[in-house]
DNA sequence: AGGGTTATCGGCCAGTTGTATTATGTCAAC
DNA sequence: GTTGACATAATACAACTGGCCGATAACCCT
């Protein structure tokens, strides 16, 4: 059986039944044997593929925050060659609340991490850097709305953007069903429509986004 | 030293205690003899103040949406006898992000909370009750905005509603690092400012909010 | 004064944790 | 075939967990 094995394939097979203890079974079931029973694997063998727990939570954080960005790329994609702002501030905005399996289990991993950052120093810089890196990119996306007449000069972008992550703020109310997929979808395409331009032509394109469901 | 003891203050003085240890070790060292240490007693003493870990827990969360409660309370009575509803949504806002010690404290306990009840079916139904009322609270606020001219009849209550809450998002960027406090409250701010129309005199009074800090 | 209650402490328990060590099995190259 | 590297498993271990209990001391009421 014990043919060469691919480590990195382990290593992420491992890192998703993480998520799922973390997002069924809660971080308190966050162990070693509880990881690996879910993996499929033994206690024994998860040692093999991360020597602590430390580097096993370090991997697994890591690889859901690649995930989500890969979900977000192939999204883009969907989204043609010169896709609207507003499409791509959306889908950001989608991917990252817990709408669907894949983005619940990354949220919920990314709200356990984000609770570890508060007093461990070396989580606390590198979930800041993550962060600090979307934020510059949304910056960036909306300074260039501006530019393009998508959106009103008379908003400051800074102002713009931190609204646009505390958005993020669904993520506690649609887990708690305190309100509906669909109700948190609503608001923030009302968000949107408010933040854009209501006849907008773009720089030089026709206007014409995907139906959104 | 047994003196007769106020049970009640005993345990509010434990709870604070174990706010300091989630706020400041994290909910990984949430145990009876830390807890116990940080109160000041013994891990026996404690046990004969709460019956079980879980009595602990579910009082300290208690006693902390209490606490936010009266905070916002304080500020109300501050607004005067007629405030402006925008300054009474601003009020909650930021008595609920972690803006001072205080705040902080109860803040990073619900965080903690919230994450519980993604996985334990009475910490969800309690939790979610919570904010299920503080959502009502919210939505009555709009709604009688609405009537009475402070907020344009264009705007749907409901959706209104749910992304004020959604500014309660701000709190993980607050925590991280990635926007200043300064940052959140402008952006509050000019949130509010579109929200609320804008030569605003109210049904029969005159405009006079108090200097915003 | 004295019996009953309350408060506090410290030690014990069985169970679980992360880590370390050892043993066994499997493959590929020489 | 033999060897060596790798994959897996099983187990040992010290540390720590929540819960439990007896000892002791301080208080309250009659």
């Amino acid at each position: 059986m014990p043919k060469q094995v691919d480590h990195r394939e382990r290593r992420e097979t491992i890192a998703r039944a993480l998520w799922r203890v973390v997002a069924q079974r809660g971080v308190a079931h966050l162990t070693l044997r509880e990881v690996a029973q879910e993996a499929g694997i033994s206690h024994g063998a998860l040692q093999h593929y991360f020597a602590s727990r430390e580097e096993m939570l370090s991997f697994a954080m890591d690889f859901a925050s690649e995930q989500t960005s890969q979900r977000v790329g192939r999204g883009l994609h969907e989204l043609g060659d010169r896709p609207h702002p507003r499409d791509v501030l959306r889908l950001m905005l989608t991917e990252t609340l817990p709408l669907h399996a894949d983005a619940r289990a990354t949220s919920r991993m990314n709200a356990a991490y984000v609770l570890e950052a508060l007093h461990d120093e070396n989580i606390h810089a590198r979930a800041r850097d993550g962060m600090t890196q979307g934020r510059a990119l949304v910056e960036q996306l909306i300074r260039q709305a501006v530019a393009d007449g998508h959106i009103h000069p008379d908003h400051d972008p800074v102002t713009e953007t931190d609204l646009l992550l505390a958005l993020t703020g669904f993520t506690p109310l649609i887990e708690l069903d305190v309100v509906k997929p669909q109700e948190a979808l609503t608001a923030i395409d009302h968000y949107l429509d408010r933040l854009f331009t209501k006849n907008d032509h773009g720089p030089k394109r026709a206007r014409k986004s995907p139906a959104r469901p």
